[in-house]
DNA sequence: TTGAAAGCGCTAACAG
DNA sequence: CTGTTAGCGCTTTCAA
């Protein structure tokens, strides 16, 4: 069966193909009767609107691009799930493109959703990306770019993130309410802002309430790393009393060596993450975990996008406050 | 800056609009000179081809969509991710959809494909989705679908999937091999053909082995089911001494309770799973399992839909052999 | 070797 | 209220 055009339907029902096509997007033009004869006819010959054409004429398409450096990350997934759906309600598809946290490719599917007109772009960039000219000059082909999670340091760019500092905070002072006093504490590479952001903040909240806690500050960049480190801590005379994990990353090496060891939190020793929400329930008990959620991340942006699309020009900062979860292991 | 067009490029040439579009793809009529020429330009003014009207002229899109339950999950995730690696190699967009699990979206999701013409759809149906001949109306179109995973009952579409006998077979001779002598089998949902042949395969192995264990079928439909069921199981006198689990939800349930009771596989109890594989790496040891990978699973299904986009009509089914990865849990 | 022209399906300004 | 017309940017016959 042939494709049901504008033309075709205008033929079978002797009227011009303006018109049906008016007709069918109700203009208040066009007569019931008319509009009631092309709507049926529409209907039972299942004619589509030819999305191409439509796209060509308005020089833009209901699709959104993002680029991440991997989806195999709980983090993104959550993300882009919560995306999908936002997309879906309001008729936007969603492109995804993995930059593999390569800078070349992360060009390459930039390239991308600049030849097909995205409607907007969404990205986290990989870790080495500095410059971000390329970037911005999307901007001046009307596509709206938002940054999300990790966000270049640039000023005038639109930016949705966690708040770091907050997030730390709130681990560093659920430490300090439970008198932790010899804490381990393990931060993921220390090069990365994200990292930064939250060591900082994490001792400067001991400092400010006065804390007397022994906080051994760590820092690795794998799960494997942190499996020896913890296991090395827990072998120690004077053994700590809690461990603090920047990541889910971690929180799975610093577990693996809780269970070696046949040790039990809290009893034995408290646990306390940063995490997607995910992983800490995968223990018993579950982790208690500050929470740093795609799902919100998502929406947020989604709602940024949406505001840029529709014109809004300015440039804005946001972000997200995370919130404690008790799992019962702190 | 105004969009360069082949109008744009053909008018500061002075040459035509076809010569220009000749030269762009090197034309076996077009001179080399003027090849030079119009490619410098190009070049120069950074044209860029306008896809839209690509589309319309050819009537299809580089752009597959994909339709899954839900993005949060292992196994689509490391499908998805493979299947983006190699659509972005081919020059394919991915386009993502999720049902939700809900058949009325998973129609909606597949309609959209319909009306944006995709070059071709994956689809993993949702688990309620009986009839399919919506997804068989794309084939009228010249949509290619490629059913995956969980697929339809339906003899003749093309599907790819994990073989699911072979999984369970081989998962029943690690357990027979390591003279497991009480065994506690925990499947999903019984309504699932993935349940029924994973359990049908499970059980014949037993037999044909004429193994004299004892081995206990139970169903569960979620992680806290499957915990609540292994702490039972664990706390009987006669202790089971291992335990199967056909998923990573299972497992987890599973993992939790062996934990809460301070057992340590292999020795207190031996664990064996069906999973995608990031999931037993979480735990102490690693837990072994058949590996069910989306990679694999992904660069086979996308080479049959590269096949049918290129024409081929005939109708497969592929499987994927899974493989024991030893993780010391068993 | 190049150009002219038609047309993909749709929208919208303009004219009746 | 409806029709005519031009055109979005590109490909592709057909003609020169």
């Amino acid at each position: 069966m042939a494709d049901v055009t504008l033309k075709k339907l205008a033929e079978m029902l002797n009227l011009s193909i303006s018109t049906v096509s008016r007709a069918l997007k109700n203009h208040p033009d066009i007569s019931d009767e008319t509009k009631v004869k092309v709507k049926e006819l529409a209907a039972v010959l299942d004619y589509e609107p030819n999305t191409y054409a439509i796209n060509l004429r308005t020089n833009h398409s209901r699709e959104f691009g993002i680029i991440i450096p991997s989806i195999s990350n709980d983090f993104y997934q959550s993300f882009i799930s919560s995306l999908e759906e936002e997309a879906r309600i309001y008729g936007y598809a969603l492109i995804i493109l993995q930059s593999g946290n390569n800078q070349v490719t992360e060009l390459e599917n930039l390239k991308r959703c600049k030849q097909n007109r995205m409607a907007g772009v969404f990205v986290s960039i990989t870790s080495n990306t500095s410059d971000i000219s390329n970037f911005l000059k999307l901007g001046e082909q009307h596509i709206p770019i938002i940054f999300f999670d990790k966000v270049p340091a640039f000023e005038a760019c639109n930016k949705v993130c966690v708040d770091d500092y907050n997030a730390a905070t709130l681990a560093a002072e659920a430490l300090i309410a439970k008198k932790k006093k010899h804490i381990l504490s393990i931060f993921g590479n220390p090069q990365m802002s994200i990292t930064k952001k939250r060591l900082s903040a994490y001792e400067e909240t001991f400092k400010k309430y006065g804390s007397n806690a022994n906080v051994v500050i760590q820092t690795t960049n794998s799960t494997e790393e942190a499996f020896q480190m913890v296991q090395y801590y827990l072998n120690e005379k004077d053994r700590i009393d809690a461990i603090f994990c920047m990541s889910d990353e971690i929180l799975i090496g610093t577990m693996k060596a809780i269970q070696i060891m046949g040790l039990k939190p809290p009893a034995d020793v408290g646990v306390i993450a940063i995490s997607e929400g995910i992983i800490p329930t995968f223990y018993y008990p579950h982790i208690t975990y500050i929470e740093t959620s795609g799902f919100k991340l998502a929406k947020m942006a989604f709602l940024r996008m949406l505001a840029c699309v529709a014109g809004s020009s300015y440039v804005q900062e946001l972000k997200i406050e995370s919130v404690l979860i008790e799992g019962g292991s702190l």
